[in-house]
RNA sequence: GUGACCGUAGCUCAGUCGGUUAGAGCGCCAGGUUGUGGCCCUGGAGGUCGGGGGUUCAAAUCCCCUCGGUCACCCCA
């Protein structure tokens, strides 16, 4: 073991099987094709289209994006140069697919860009439950709406998802943060409730009472949360558009029959919110709840350099703790696809002459495997088995020289002589 | 970055008042059926007991260091 390589802490395989192994692979490949499977039917439904962008992008884009004094990127970031350029691998994609779309001109397309995609993302965090260095994020974002119904229908669409998986014990807490115009009234009020209380802060919150005062609402404190029972609260300093808005997107939510909580205190990390600010929790995770989370964005497109404010509102969530919430959750995902036929040969002619036919059968459609080390016939049956091969085919000299092969049908133990030539039509024929 | 706990076969885990060739179940391979799976029986492969150093006549077991894992803080998906 000392000699030979290993995943890099806080990263892990996924294997086609599962593996309930330390250096855990969070669920078996099917399982992700299958969760991913169901997010794009459901975008689908929604018209809601898919973006890749790069892993790599320039560091200043996410500096800028999701601000300079975020944990994020101050300390948290796999960046690196290479000559001149400076790169990082991304943290996130929001500031990506909002960089896309100003650099691709996509607002000349007219409308509004409903977008979503699904990746890698890299933290340098320590892991721990539910947090990774290289996680998978899925997310939309909508870009050019600032229609309330574009927030409630983003929340929805995240809710849709979870429930078309079967998950059902979440909840979704939601709030509004103003405008950027609005914020500092709100700092100095809450800045100026707390100070002659910072004797009872935690270190880190005093910290925050200057740098980042927002940012003390969400701590995890029983103490501090009792301190800011009694604090100003964000909703009473927003602006009247903001609250109307807001207003707005709670009668879409409850029009839909969405049960959510208002959460005054809800603030998220990065600097580029405004106005809606929504998480959803699951309680099963541990200290890693957020399940996922989003919010409006109208002020990121300027940040990154557009000359012209763009509306946008998204969420974005984690595929590792969407997994960890379906199993404790006791939902058990399809298996994987077991094979059509499992092809058994018996001596060196029968072997030869069943690799161009199998070649056939698979052009045909069929999802046909068979043994490749020359095992025995009972070692060919016993791997047919294991892959739960819905059908048999066995091909020995004899049956060669007579020009047949026995077909077995492997759930009723059912076998019969068959006509080579005949084989393709039973073979694609229904079970 | 800080802290706690953990590290024995592919997997789940026994095995510590230090004492001969380190075990079980499952899985894997083979045989029992000279050409037939799932059940059963028999046998087998697979471990430098995470790694290094130390104490000792003797270390999986005690000590130190190190690497890795897990969880929590921080932060967040």
């Amino acid at each position: 073991m000392s000699d030979s390589f290993q995943t890099i802490p806080g990263t892990f395989d996924i294997l086609p099987d599962a593996q309930s192994s330390s250096a855990g692979t969070v669920a078996p490949s099917h399982a992700w094709q299958h969760v991913e499977g169901t997010i794009r039917r459901v975008m689908q439904r929604h018209g809601v289209r898919e973006i890749r962008t790069p892993i790599l992008e320039p560091t200043a884009l996410i500096a800028r994006g999701i601000g300079q004094l975020t944990d994020i990127v101050s300390k948290e970031m796999f960046a690196f140069e290479r000559g001149d350029a400076h790169y990082v691998l991304r943290p996130e994609v929001t500031a990506p697919v909002m960089r896309a779309y100003l650099q691709h001109h996509l607002a000349q397309l007219g409308g509004v860009q409903r977008l979503f995609y699904v990746g890698p993302c890299f933290r340098a965090e320590r892991p721990q439950k539910g947090r990774y260095r290289q996680f998978h994020q899925f997310g939309t974002e909508y870009i050019g709406a600032d229609d309330a119904r574009a927030d409630a229908e983003t929340i929805l669409l995240a809710v849709d998802i979870y429930r078309e998986l079967g998950l059902t014990d979440f909840t979704v807490r939601l709030n509004s943060l103003g405008t950027a115009a609005t914020r500092p009234a709100y700092k100095a009020a809450l800045t100026a409730y707390l100070r002659p209380l910072a004797g009872q802060l935690s270190e880190t919150s005093r910290e925050r009472l200057e740098s980042n005062p927002l940012r003390i609402l969400d701590t995890k404190s029983e103490a501090e949360r009792k301190l800011l029972e009694a604090a100003p609260v964000m909703l009473d300093f927003i602006d009247e558009e903001s609250r109307a808005h807001y207003k707005d997107v709670k009668k879409h939510l409850e029009a839909a029959g969405l049960s959510f909580e208002e959460d005054p205190f809800l603030v998220r990390g990065l600097d580029y919110y405004t106005r809606t600010a929504f998480e959803i929790d699951s309680p099963v995770l541990g200290a890693q709840s957020t399940l996922a989370g989003g919010g409006r964005y109208d002020l990121l497109a300027s940040e990154i350099g557009s000359k012209q404010e763009v509306p946008a509102v998204g969420f974005a969530a984690g595929m590792e703790r969407l997994f960890l919430a379906l199993e404790a959750a006791g939902i058990v995902l399809p298996e994987a696809a077991a094979p059509d036929v499992f092809v058994v040969t018996l001596g060196d002619r029968a072997t030869d002459h069943a690799f161009p036919l199998i070649r056939a059968w698979r052009q045909s459609g069929l999802s046909v495997v068979y043994d490749l080390k020359g095992r025995s016939m009972k070692a060919q049956m016993r791997e047919a088995n294991r892959q739960q091969a819905r059908r048999v085919v066995i091909l020995g000299d004899a049956e060669l020289d007579a020009g047949m092969a026995q077909l077995k049908q492997m759930d009723t133990g059912e076998q019969q002589s068959v006509p080579l030539s005949g084989l393709p039509g039973l073979l694609s024929a229904a079970t």
